[in-house]
DNA sequence: ATTATATCTCAATATTTATTGAAATATTGG
DNA sequence: CCAATATTTCAATAAATATTGAGATATAAT
């Protein structure tokens, strides 16, 4: 993931209702939930829950599919990953450094 | 980390030259960079640079310390631990759902 | 077809966040 | 003490983001 869209993907977690969304579809495994469980799990209005799934969906982090009359999102488990792996690339310079951090599980064997 | 922490944390980092100035941290190790040093690299002035550090700093990611006249800015290591372990909690509620994620190493290995 | 359900889109407003430049503080060397 | 360096603080402006409510679209059941 390059600098851009980590900033998106950033942004679109740094909300209290998107984060908690997030978190929800983490849990809830690829099944995903409906746009309107999360509303009302988060406590948000059906109309802002959209707007804030779909700046996760802009974000890459989620994807969507129709199911009858509801809209159900999952968490994008790969750009989950990517997103970590840019935050950690390179820790210390790629030194072993001994520093308590998922650093080198994140960095290298996953992208 | 709890979420009011961890949205403080996803702002911090959601903004280009935050988001740069971390990652230099990050591969800087502990001996971490001037905040001089930091505002050249990311192309920031220097008051502009000043209040992103202490955006950073508020978000505990980063510690500070003075070195003659200069104030040195590090990572701070278990502050990025906590959140990637945040944002991967619980993964597929915990099953072993074979997604590609280091969640399994991120949410019980480190805290 | 009609009605109800689920979700989205749009525009207006309110709120938050970033940038700029000037001035203040702390440190070092002459 | 004075001048230079490194950084911060403050206030003003500019820009981005969130919330609300009304209306539009798609699906399903009767």
């Amino acid at each position: 993931m390059e600098a851009a869209g980590t900033i998106r993907a950033l942004s679109a977690l740094a909300q209290e209702h998107r984060l908690a969304a997030f978190r929800l579809l983490v849990q809830a495994g690829p099944e995903g939930l409906a746009a309107g469980t999360l509303a009302e799990a988060v406590g948000a209005a059906p109309s802002a829950m959209s707007f804030h799934l779909a700046q996760l969906d802009h974000a890459g982090l989620v994807t969507q599919r129709r199911e009858g009359r509801s809209i159900i999102y999952s968490a994008n488990y790969p750009a989950m990953t990517g997103l970590l792996a840019y935050l950690t690339e390179n820790c210390c310079a790629g030194d072993a450094c001994g520093i308590d951090t998922p650093a080198a599980c994140v960095s290298t064997e996953f992208a």
